[in-house]
DNA sequence: CGCGTTGATGTAACCGGTTACATCCGGCTC
DNA sequence: GAGCCGGATGTAACCGGTTACATCAACGCG
């Protein structure tokens, strides 16, 4: 691993003149420029990040910060993958790698710090927060801290944050209104966690668009689950045993609308002729289980697209974050309804 | 940020025991170094890792080598996610974190290097393979070089290199011997692309069981698809038009399977009472799909743990890489057979 | 008492880059 | 010809750690 001062030596000039080669081509002299490439690429050269970093303070790292929430190990969003592939590739084509960053694990430290001193050790340059919606203080001391962060799915904002979130209000909306086009009068809904914003936006937005269409929506016709399937299963169940029953419901999850299909099926009745069901994320499964789920699609390549340039555009030193985004959400029908 | 050199100011000592009280806090004494951790909780002193980095050549980060086949963007096996939340959790535990390295960008370059050369500018301690079974050259270069390597689903082995994989041949003998078992005396199989490995094993393993059991299994009975849903829906018609029909099949991989029992129950056929369907790998959907798909179940978080294990032991210094890894596969019957 | 040993600490070189500032030189203007 | 300008390059300090080696005091021992 040959270093600088090796191609300066064999080139016969300065290591500035070879550092700037590199860094600002143009202020060096075509000869000498092209003299210093030939050497670099003869011993096989190639730039230390570490020295670089430590020198420029700018690593060209961008941190990920996930799953922090140890009360459920390994949070799988479904969204995840997707949005990390797409994430990883928009980064990596500003030349930007994506570092998984383990919490800091010095014992007896504050918890709230273990996240932020991962970040400042290594010199980070940018957060990307995905989180399952718990206010993690450990998550919230970077924003306090100054550190560039763009959260997906979660709305934190501050002098130098920004967020990335569908339009569940919208969604929820969609979701509404189709089901009350297809003649439904009597609606029901499985919500995610109270305390998370996706499921208060999404329950709104459902919320909504049936009173301006003078329909109810009765307390016991809304019940939580927690995204998860089994959830679903056992919301879709009590739902069930209302009288009348719901003849649509709609779950603001895939996961919790495939759990639902399930009790709905145990309960010996038909998908959609007796009850209709819309859900929320278009996970693989949605397309797969007969008779298919209509579904309020979320972009999720644009979760990790929009983080990119949310992160990028604060690199390059903009003064005030980017405005947050809002992705706009899709309904896709299928058998459901 | 305050750096060790203010901290050996304010302590009264040289940076040499600051470093020491950090990193072989047993050679000084007990009242230097509560001095020193005091004085650094004080200023929030926390080390560098670029330049520690720098010193030492070790970064502590292992690189993820991932999705290098630029033929298949956004290359996506169902495990990916289940891995890698493994794989992570697993490496914070020792305090290491994960880089997903963009390839080397500089135009011009020899593109078997863009890996190699990512992994060099880093200092990355060890490479984690996840490939999609083509043999890239970029990742070739990676063993060539004596990265500490390990390979997932691949059979890589060099003087620094290890690899884990799922006992692929054992998993279709298992799909063979419980069709076998259920009476079925025609089977078929969908297999992978015949380049890649896990294809060619679990063919092996499900040939074997027959022969074994006496049983023929015709050419025109083994299609080969590509790993993806279409594949395994086409690959089903071609063996529907068979005659006599198979009454059983084996599909190599979930998605495939999925796509066949499309075909079967749009040809107006039953699972299982007129074919009956194993798949492998117990994606999500294996278990929400009517009727329940039986498949064969590779263990996902073992794959992620596992490889981060061999990668420790490369890392302290063992003179030879530690054995492959197989791992065991086991059959999850549903109502699919 | 002199000497080797051991334990605690300090000194300073080194890792491999970046960059502010200085220097040099040829060409232009007046 | 003096003075100025600007482009190309060199010098050297600096980023923040690690570590080989030196130093020194205290101790045990013959």
């Amino acid at each position: 691993m040959s270093s600088i001062r090796e191609v300066a030596r064999r080139s016969g000039v300065s290591v500035a003149t070879v550092s700037r080669v590199f860094n600002a081509p143009e202020v060096v002299s075509q000869r000498t420029r092209q003299l210093v490439l030939a050497t670099a690429a003869e011993v096989g050269y190639l730039p230390n990040e570490s020295a670089r970093t430590l020198a420029t303070k700018k690593s060209h790292m961008v941190g990920l910060v996930w799953d922090t929430d140890h009360r459920r190990p390994g949070w799988r969003h479904p969204f995840f993958q997707d949005i990390l592939v797409a994430l990883k590739s928009a980064l990596s084509a500003h030349g930007l790698h994506l570092l998984m960053l383990a919490p800091d694990q010095t014992p007896g430290l504050d918890d709230r710090q273990r996240f932020l001193r991962a970040v400042q050790r290594h010199s980070v340059d940018g957060v990307v927060i995905i989180d399952n919606g718990s206010r993690d203080p450990a998550v919230l001391a970077l924003v306090d801290a100054a550190v560039p962060c763009v959260a997906l799915d979660l709305r934190f904002t501050g002098p130098t944050c920004t967020h990335i979130t569908s339009d569940n209000a919208g969604g929820g909306r969609l979701a509404a209104t189709h089901l009350i086009e297809r003649g439904h009068r009597h609606l029901a809904t499985i919500t995610g966690p109270p305390p998370t914003l996706p499921a208060a936006e999404r329950l709104a937005g459902f919320r909504d668009a049936l009173t301006e269409a003078g329909l109810p929506l009765a307390d016991d016709d809304v019940v939580a689950g927690d995204f998860y399937l089994d959830s679903g299963y056992a919301a879709m169940q009590r739902l069930l045993a209302r009288d009348p029953r719901p003849t649509a419901v709609f779950a603001a999850g895939d996961e919790m609308a495939v759990g639902a299909m399930k009790a709905i099926h145990e309960a010996g009745l038909r998908i959609p002729a007796d009850i209709a069901v819309v859900g929320f994320d278009d996970i693989e499964v949605a397309a797969l289980i007969p008779p298919g789920l209509t579904t309020v699609t979320q972009d999720k390549t644009g979760f990790g697209t929009a983080a990119a340039e949310a992160v990028m555009t604060m690199l390059h030193g903009a003064a005030t974050p980017p405005a947050p985004t809002t992705l706009p959400t899709t309904l896709v029908v299928r058998g459901s309804t």
